[in-house]
Formats: structure tokens, C-alpha cells, sequence
DNA sequence: CAAGATTGTTATGATCTATAACAGTAATGA
DNA sequence: TCATTACTGTTATAGATCATAACAATCTTG
């Protein structure tokens, strides 16, 4: 619990000082979303999944029937690097692309019973993963994170 | 104030339910801080700075003298990467890599007077961009983000 | 039916990042 | 002392990520 003396901050002359950028909510957005993205990935990585991988998968077998541009949307990428996400998705067996019958060009997209085993199995690492991640947290300060975030990001929706 | 009957995502049949992703602070994590971090790229381009360009320049002047593998530490980035960062700085005349008598191997960064103006006005953008990004924020409710984002990165320091 | 819009796709370039290897220099220990 | 080891900044390189433009096929609209 007491500091090391010679970690002491205050008395290290090769401490570097962040207070400047630590006060940004931009800055530590970023440092901390990179440690849980890198965390994320060594989580899905057994899995054969990356991250946007998996979100694709999600939405895929809680939206069975998607088309790629509404998915593309909903990820916040581009339709053209869906493509990728898509075409591995299904060469791995874990989702189809279906015929749309009333629309020639579009793709409906619906996981496989594969698929959904895959998205349950991953989803229960995630779970685990974010618990660990944030084990020193109270369930309502996870909560109270999340709402922040998302009020974050609401007025540009 | 009342939600438009075509864009009710209870009825909309081309809605995308992304709520299994939504409870996950990653994600949310993930998507807020691209928003953020393309924000505040817009903010610094005018400036001549990319962020993690900006981020180098504050922690030299705020820690004159510092070598660039601390420098990188200090950045969570990897030494070989600082160098272009360092390079961009120095060939703007934002900082001068000055020797270290001690040590013929190391580079003492040091500000010059024009980064230091530069430092002083884009602290000053960064920091009106984040009220305009948070201005339906307290003030308690930021400090309440920021601590919690630190306590999430913490463990892993 | 003609003009325009949309869907999925390919190609491409920009950016970002991690890794390995290197020369020069410093620190360490026999 | 001096041989070994470690560290500093650097270069080169490859992988990942992302946005943009262009395209054929198809749908929609006037």
C-alpha cells in the first residue's frame, strides 16, 4: 500500500508529468479505449474473432435478415469494409448470405446454428472479460460509465 | 420532443438492435471514443497538429528536457513511432532535440518560444471543443467520467 | 421508359501500429 | 581493464485499419 520511495512522483526527476492532457476527457478516452480494445482482442482471439468480427456477428444473430448496408450503419463503417467482415464471416460458416426477394441487389444476412453457437460462446468471454476488466468497479458505477458514454456520443447520432 | 412514427425503432422493421452491445462498456467505449477522437482531429487540423502530435508537444513543454523513450512511456507508444512524431515537431520549430551532457545516446527535448504558443492556443481549442462536446454536461458529471475512464486504465499501469 | 438512386463490391491510398534489426554509447562485472 | 550486456534513437518493414472513388447490377421515380 505505502509507494516505493523512489516511484514517488513528486521525487522522481524521470517522472513525466500528463496533468495537462490527463484533464482531457478526449485523452483519457483514448488511452483507456485503446488498453480495453487490446484486452478485448486477446479475449476474441481464441475465438477466431476480432472485434469488429464479433459486433458484426451480434448484430447478425440478434438482427437475422439484415442487410449490409443497415449493418454497415449501425457499426459506424464504411459498406465497402463490411465486405471483408461479411465474406468472413461466412466462409467460416457462422452466418449466410441469403437471397432478398424483393430486392435483387441486397444480401439478407442470417447467422447458422453455428453461428449462434459461436456469437453465445464469445459473448460469454466477453462477459467475463469485461467483469474481470472491471472487477474493483459497483455494478452501478459500470452503469453510471456506460450511460456517460452513450450521452456522449447521443447528440451526434 | 415526440419521436417522429417512422423513426420508432419499436416499429420500424428496418431498425438495427444493437443492445447486446450496448451493455458492454468496450463497446461503448469503443464508439464514443471514435467520435471523440475524429472531433478533436478536426479541432487540431487547422493547428498543423494530429493528436497524438499535440500530445507529445504538451509533455514536452509541460517536461522540458525530456528523452523520447520516456517520452514514450509516457505516451503508451512505441519508441520507433515517436521518432516521426519528434521529427514533425522539430521540423516546425516546436521543439529542438538539444544534447544530453551526460549521455551521448539521448536527446534532451526541449520547447521553443513558438511551441510554446502553439501549446497555449491549441490548449485553448482542445479545451473549447470539449465544453462543445460536453455542454450538456455538469461539470461534476465530467469529473465523474474521467475518474472512472483513470480507475479502468489503472489496474494496468 | 429515361434518369437518378441504391446495393454490394473492388481497388486504392492514407494512416497507424508493432516488430526486428542496427550503430553508437553507456553500464556492469569478472 | 575489458568483455559483455543493456540502453538510445533510428530505419525498414509488414500488418491492420479506414475512407474514398469507381463500377455493374438493380431498383425507384417522374
Amino acid at each position: 500500500m505505502a509507494r516505493a520511495a523512489k516511484a514517488d512522483p513528486q521525487t522522481d526527476p524521470d517522472h513525466v508529468s500528463d496533468h495537462t492532457l490527463r484533464d482531457l476527457a478526449g485523452y483519457n478516452l483514448r488511452r483507456t479505449s485503446q488498453i480495453v480494445q487490446a484486452d478485448l482482442a486477446k479475449t476474441l482471439e481464441p475465438l477466431g474473432l476480432r472485434m469488429i468480427t464479433f459486433a458484426a456477428l451480434v448484430l447478425i444473430v440478434d438482427n437475422a435478415g439484415v442487410r449490409q448496408t443497415r449493418l454497415a450503419n449501425a457499426l459506424a463503417i464504411e459498406r465497402s469494409n463490411l465486405v471483408l467482415i461479411v465474406d468472413d464471416l461466412e466462409q467460416r460458416g457462422l452466418i449466410q448470405r441469403t437471397q432478398v426477394p424483393t430486392d435483387r441487389r441486397a444480401y439478407a444476412l442470417v447467422p447458422t446454428e453455428a453461428g449462434r453457437d459461436v456469437y453465445a460462446s464469445a459473448l460469454n468471454a466477453v462477459h467475463a472479460h469485461e467483469a474481470a476488466l472491471l472487477s474493483n468497479f459497483e455494478a452501478s458505477e459500470i452503469a453510471t460509465l456506460i450511460s456517460l458514454l452513450k450521452r456522449v456520443e447521443a447528440p451526434r447520432a
